[in-house]
DNA sequence: AAAGCGGGGGT
DNA sequence: ACCCCAGCTTT
């Protein structure tokens, strides 16, 4: 059967039947999804913004992660940072500090790096299409067709997680999205669904309607104005669309962090600078090990040279579940040492710790233990 | 193609 | 416990 979605005269809908069921409803699902989107607006700060630095700000940040999240962050930032030039001439330290807490800490470094390079050497022209927003570091497929659409209504569909799950719903598209072939087949869909001109509007519906309706989990068929032609929702077979990415394994991790003080009270700190998590973040001395158990052999070595006291114990416990590690990690007290633990540590006197940005599981100790 | 990268909210 | 979020970069 296929399924022509018409608006009647009472611009509510009917079927027609026909004989096959293709992305020639494609028109109708796009003025469908729009005329949806008309009647349940949402506000947020980002929306009918056309500022491509804004634009760009709110993109990056919900990477990979939530609206609810992110509206703090973002109001912050663009505070701090209104212009890409103050952004640009903004430390790495600064950016980070107002970063902290959101993960995937790579997304401030290269916004950093992007900022200082449309201002040094674009003379603060942001970029005016999607081709050119894709050479940027930190915007790929995704991230670029939004800012083209939103800021300068380029005719191309932006596929994040939302479209990507309407689509393979609706259409019944089967291919792998976690795919290279497979996003591209996608696109090339979504590109023959855009309406022209529109591409904005389109965009911004499919994940409003993404976020109320075709969730996840448990979508809201009841509520959903292509249910009765969605091939999934037909055929009963919504868990299967999209394809699920294949889950890895969590490598568990155990960060021993010893709390180290000058007899002055100021705490020995440094920079993660390897490529590991948290980098660029600040931390404690840490021992890391793969089991639970810290060897008292181990923290001799380290710390019996250094005249410090031992027996240290553990007196803050936490545990982390990433996407892709499980951490525990575990805060020891030690008496106080004056000399650098290793050569990259630094003293900071207690009022200034809330000038370095550190990773959530340190500012939880910071937060329990410390009086900031 | 696969792995690595945060943190949190919903079920 | 599991899913997945307005994904991208590196290997």
């Amino acid at each position: 059967m296929y399924i022509h979605l018409q608006y009647n005269s009472r611009n509510s809908l009917k079927k027609v039947n026909t004989s096959s069921f293709s992305m020639k409803t494609k028109f109708n699902f796009a003025q469908l999804l729009i005329q949806w989107s008309i009647e349940n607006p949402r506000t947020l700060p980002w929306i009918a913004e056309k500022n491509p630095y804004k634009v760009w700000v709110s993109e990056i940040m919900l990477q990979q992660t939530r609206v609810e999240t992110v509206l703090p962050y973002f109001e912050k930032f663009i505070k701090a940072f209104p212009t890409i030039q103050s952004l640009a001439v903004a430390t790495e330290s600064q950016i980070f500090k107002r970063w902290e807490g959101l993960g995937y800490y790579s997304r401030a470094r290269n916004m950093h790096f992007t900022a200082k390079y449309i201002v040094n050497e674009l003379n603060g022209n942001f970029p005016n299409n999607r081709a050119a927003l894709l050479k940027l570091k930190g915007i790929g497929r995704y991230t670029s067709a939004a800012i083209a659409s939103f800021c300068y209504d380029e005719n191309v569909a932006a596929l994040d997680g939302n479209g990507i799950r309407i689509l393979s719903r609706v259409f019944g598209i089967a291919e792998n999205p976690w795919t290279l072939s497979g996003v591209t087949y996608f696109e090339k869909q979504a590109a023959a669904i855009l309406p022209k001109n529109q591409a904005a509007l389109f965009n911004q519906a499919l994940m409003d309607f993404g976020s109320k309706i075709c969730l996840p989990k448990n979508p809201h068929c009841q509520d959903c104005p292509f249910s009765f032609a969605c091939k999934a929702n037909r055929e009963d077979r919504i868990a299967e669309f999209p394809i699920k990415k294949t889950k890895i394994e969590l490598r568990k991790r155990h960060f021993h962090y010893f709390v180290i003080q000058d007899q002055k009270n100021n705490f020995w700190i440094h920079k993660r600078v390897e490529n590991d998590i948290w980098k660029g973040l600040h931390e404690f001395y840490l021992i890391e090990t793969t089991k639970k158990n810290l060897s008292k052999r181990v923290v001799q070595q380290i710390f019996g040279k250094l005249n410090s006291a031992l027996n240290p114990e553990i007196i803050l416990n936490f545990s982390q579940k990433l996407s892709h590690q499980h951490i525990f990690t575990y805060f020891y007290a030690v008496k106080p040492i004056e000399k650098a633990v290793q050569a990259d540590f630094f003293l900071v006197k207690q009022e200034n710790l809330k000038k370095f940005a550190f990773p959530k599981s340190i500012l939880v100790f910071l937060e329990n233990f410390i009086r900031l």
